[in-house]
Parts: structure tokens; sequence; C-alpha cells
DNA sequence: CTGAAAGCGCTTACAG
DNA sequence: CTGAAAGCGCTTACAG
């Protein structure tokens, strides 16, 4: 592969000179410029993006490290953060934890020795030392969705508080009373909060939400479809069971369909998270949305307001409910459609 | 952050020793072992990744470009590709081409200039001339799931040719005949094979595929919902509609939901790729499964190879038809389960 | 405007 | 077993 001698060579010039072409600086002869643009042509140049980092000590890339890429929520938010990072000139690298410990701490070691310029990460557990370490360092950085209590890095979320108020008093006016959740992992933040902000909820009702139905799950379907099992074991199931998230929802509705029963009929389902994929289940699933592509956005302008050193701002965007069927909502007006129906 | 200077300064080495034991070079005393990894703890010093691929010619990293990694197939080759990469000692940089050959250009050119040791990549379009001189100059490089005819660069991928038969066999017996098919960009070979295979099989029944029910697609959810409106439309709509992908798939539900229409009653469906979702959907949907843990495997094995200066080894692994309910398929015998049902 | 030179943080023959 | 030195491919004061 041509380097930046090759091109200095052929263009009849210093490699202080061709550097100048590249970086564009001002004070290079026209001459010089088309004779070394013409060598960069010929030879298919590229300049070595490792060397350029090792000098000047910044590598334009960022770090995400998130908890699962198979949940489309995270998978969304990584797209985004990614096209927001391209935008600003920024490259990223993607590490999946997969909700393990070990592999957060693998990937955020993995990504500082590379010398990433900053760090994006939705941490699994209360922090892996490496993380909290690079956090203390100074290393650039906010947390995404969940973050750790304490540390003081700024924080880009959606707060769903509000929605999950919206939901209880939609299932309370549907005449739901025995409210179960399947909550994410304690030592997450969106696990804890979504049980508290439920909690809260009910409460407004003069609901409780007893020991029995508080499921503990780890926001993967597995654990949906077990705690689902459970709760339908119950002397006294739950009218509804409230996933903390999509994939949680998707192992519910393995196991209520896996018994012969059926949503909304025999249990009621909501879920926390969208994805385009609810609405076509069956039924339709009724869930809080978060405004992922906007939350992915603000990560990467707070994470490179860091970088280039400024303060790098916490945001916090309201999550939405969007009411579907599952949890016994009446059918829409089937529209009569005016559309030729196929051949029988 | 420390330097390798620091450790061998606190250690009362030379950086040559350092390095040697942090490389396991076998000559090294065991005190100056001892003492070295003493201040590499102390310091908590961490070699400069960076530095050391400059040094060395190699970034132990790999490049992924996909097509479009809102695609949960690609989701799950994008896991897969990392879980082995990471076994073996690889890292891997993922590039969301977002079928854009524009986009795609961009990722490969990024990676390129990172110096990554291999690149995975299923081609988009035909190829950009930066891909294609890429494969040329050498840079090891292996295509996964989609290829570039004449490019002499391995390809991991599944053939699916075995499935469409099966399908087709499938949905003849059902009784179905008018068969029609959202095929994706004819610019990519999974495009064009899947429309082959469809006419191929139907050929083997004395079915025909006419020009008005090949619509074409791009493997995106729009365009599955375009093509399928179009369908509808015909005077003669299909009795079954075969979507090349799953995101088309899931726009061709949309289509016939939006009508009033349902699936399979009004008009059939099946799907290649599977997801787990489409065991959700109404009605859960009949599908073509490729082996994607496997395919993801089998393809960093042959880059890492490549890579390593082997020949890399291309694969094609079959695909297999899952049977579901959305073409039409009697219903399951409802496990008339000895449970316990809910309240109510 | 231009070039020689230093230096980023490593690794690795080469001598000893 | 160990260290001094060269060199990977760049960028950037410093002189001119």
């Amino acid at each position: 592969m041509a380097s930046i001698k090759d091109v200095a060579a052929r263009a009849g010039v210093s490699v202080a000179t061709v550097s100048r072409v590249l970086n564009d600086h001002p004070s290079v002869s026209a001459d010089a410029r088309t004779r070394v643009l013409a060598a960069v042509g010929a030879l298919g140049y590229r300049p070595n993006a490792v060397a350029r980092s090792l000098r000047t000590d910044q590598t334009r890339t960022l770090g995400l490290v998130i908890s699962d890429v198979m949940n489309p929520y995270f998978t969304e938010l990584a797209r985004s953060v990614e096209e927001e990072a391209r935008a600003l000139g920024y490259s990223v690298i993607i590490g999946n934890a997969d909700e393990r410990p070990d592999l957060q701490d693998h990937h955020v070691t993995t990504l500082l020795d590379r010398r990433i310029d900053g760090l994006l990460v939705s941490p699994t557990d209360g922090g892996s030392p490496r993380m909290l370490d690079a956090a203390r360092t100074g290393t650039p950085m906010v947390f995404v969705d969940r973050w750790i209590p304490g540390v003081d890095v700024p924080v880009v979320r959606s707060d769903g508080r509000g929605a999950v108020r919206d939901l209880v008093a939609h299932l309370h006016a549907l005449g739901h009373r025995r409210l179960a959740i399947i909550a994410g992992p304690a030592a997450t933040t969106t696990g804890r909060e979504r049980v508290d902000a439920f909690r809260e909820a009910l409460g407004a009702y003069g609901l409780a939400l007893p020991d029995a139905y508080i499921g503990q799950g780890d926001f993967q379907a597995d654990s949906g479809r077990r705690v689902t099992e459970g709760f339908l074991d119950l002397t006294e199931p739950p009218e509804v069971v409230f996933a903390a998230d999509n994939l949680m929802a998707l192992g519910a509705l393995d196991a209520v369909r896996a018994r012969g029963l059926r949503v909304p009929d025999d249990i009621a389902l909501a879920a926390f998270d969208d994805i385009p994929w609810f609405v076509h289940t069956d039924p339709p699933v009724t869930a809080i949305a978060q405004p992922t592509r906007e939350l992915g956005r603000a990560a990467v302008r707070a994470l490179v307001d860091r970088v280039e050193g400024g303060p790098g701002e916490s945001v916090s965007l309201p999550a939405r409910l969007v009411v579907r069927r599952s949890c016994g909502e009446p059918a829409p007006p089937q529209s009569p459609s005016p559309v030729r129906r196929s051949t029988s």
C-alpha cells in the first residue's frame, strides 16, 4: 500500500508538503498542491489512519457498548448513534455486552485500548472497575438509556414515568385491577425505575403491587417466559402482565400461547419499548414507545461535546403510550374498505 | 495515560524488556518479569493498540459491511460474526450500508483506512470501485450471504434452492396455483437467485411465473407494501405472495391488513429468512430459515484463514422450510393443555 | 511556501 | 537475558 513517502517522491515534494495538502493547510503553493493531488490520484493513496491517530492522539472513533444488539430497541439505538456520529465525522465501534458484565468489561477494555475518543455506554450492571476507572480518569463518556448512579457522567435517556402512568390509567379504565410486572435486572436503572414507576402509578388508584406480582426477569425473552409461567401458576393470576422490555413481552406471549391461553382474553399484556413487530403480533401489543432515534442523536451530540472539551449535556426525553389490542381494548372500527377483495 | 516508558522507568528496565514480558517473549528473567508486572499493575498500564498496530502492521480487527442492521437476519449475522471473531482474538467493526451503494463505499473506505486485517462484506450492489480494488490488491476479503460474480473472493452463503422447492411443493399441495414473488434488487445475487429458484420450482409443477407476478422490491418493508398493493390491484391477484426477505414480508402483511383483508384467507404469504417474530405474527409466517449463526461463524473462519495466508474456503449451507400458518395450512391440533385456565 | 527533523508508543533484529 | 536503536506512517513546530 502506497505511503506518504511514495506520494512525496512522485510529486517531487517533501512528505511535509504532502501532509499539508492532505490536511488543507493554507500555506501550500497551487503548483505543489496540484502535483500532490495528481500523485495521490495516480497511486490511489489513502492516508493510514492508524499512523495519523498515533501522531494526533485522536482516532475520530466513538465506542458504543450496549446490552444486547438482538434487542430491536438497541439495534435502532445503535443505528441512530452511527448515523449521527457519521454526520459529525466520527466512526463508531459497537460492543455487544449481551447483558453479561464480563463481556461488557471486555468491550470497554478493548475500546479503551484502541484509544477511542469517547465512550457511549448503556451499562449492564453497576459498572465494571475498568469503566468506572475510565470515567474517573476523564475519558469522555456518556450513559445512554441506562446509567450508574453516583458516577459523574452525563446521561441521555427517556423518562417513562408519564407513559407508565398513562398505561396504568388505561388498564384501570379497561377494568383491570390485578396488575403484574416482569421486571428487568435490579442492577440496571431501567430495571428498577420501571417497577417503581409502575408501583407509584398503581398507588394513585389505590392498587397495590404485591411481591407475587413482581417477576424478576433479565430483559431476555426466556425470562419473560419463565416469569409468566409463574404468574399463570398463581392461585390468583394477574389480569395483566406488563413486561419491562420487548423481549420479555415476546417470552410472555410464548408462555401464554404454550398453555393454550389467549391474549388478551385470558390475560392481558403490555410492554415497555415499542418495535415495528408489535403491530403484527397476535394481538398487536400495547406498548410504551421511547424516542429512540432522538436518544441516539442526543447521546452522540453530548459525547462529541465532551470530546471537544464541552460539559456534555444530560437529556431526558419523554416516552409515550401506544395503545393497541393486547389489553382487551375494544376492536378498532374495522374499516369497511371500499377495496376490491381478492377472489375469495 | 501511562506509556511503556513509564512502566520501564518504574520497573527499572528498558522498554524492550517491558515489551517482551507483555508479549510473552521467552527470554526474560523471572525477576525482570515480576518487576514489570508489578509496575504494570501499579500504573494500570494498558498497551496502546494504535501504536502496536502501526508497528506490527496488523490491527486484529475485521470489518463487516452489511446491507441493513435493522434487518433481524443481518443483526443475527453480525452478532454471530462478532462472537466467532472474539473467540479467535479479533474485534469487528460493523458498517451499515442501509442498502445504499454510497454508504457501502463510505464504510469500505473507512475500514480500509483503518487498516483492518480483513473484510467481510454482503454487497449491496455490483460492488464499489473501492471494494473491487481492495479485492484485487489482495486485501483479505470474503463475501457473506450476497456476493459479486466474477470477483475472486471466497463466498459463504446459504443455498435456498432446496428450501424454495419444498416451499413450492408445500404451496402446491395446499392447492395454490397463482404464486407471486416480491423480489429483492436485481443488483444483488440473493435478489436474483431467489426469483430464479422460485421460477424453476414452479416450472416443475408446470406453473409459470408471469411478469405481473414478479414485483420489484428492495429488501425493505416499504417496497413489500407497495408491491403487495400492486398485486392486490391486479384483475387476477395471486393466491400466494412469497417475499424474498423478512422485511418485505412485514410490508406485505401491512398492505394486506390495510385493505381489511386477511392472511391467509384472502391471500397467503411466505417469506425468505426466518426470525423469532414470525412465530408471533398474525398469522405465524411460513418461512425459509437460513442457518444464520453457522453462516457467521463460517465466514469469520474463512476470513481469518485468508488473513493468515490460507486460501479461505467458500461454503454453502442449505436453508430449510419452516411451515406455519400463513399459507392456509390446517390449524395445528390445539393442544387441549391440561392446564388451569386463568379465572374467566 | 517549503523541508529537515522530532516524536507519537510500540516491536524487534542486532550486539553484547 | 538485556538494552540501544531503528522504524512503522504520519503531523507539526521550527528555520529558512
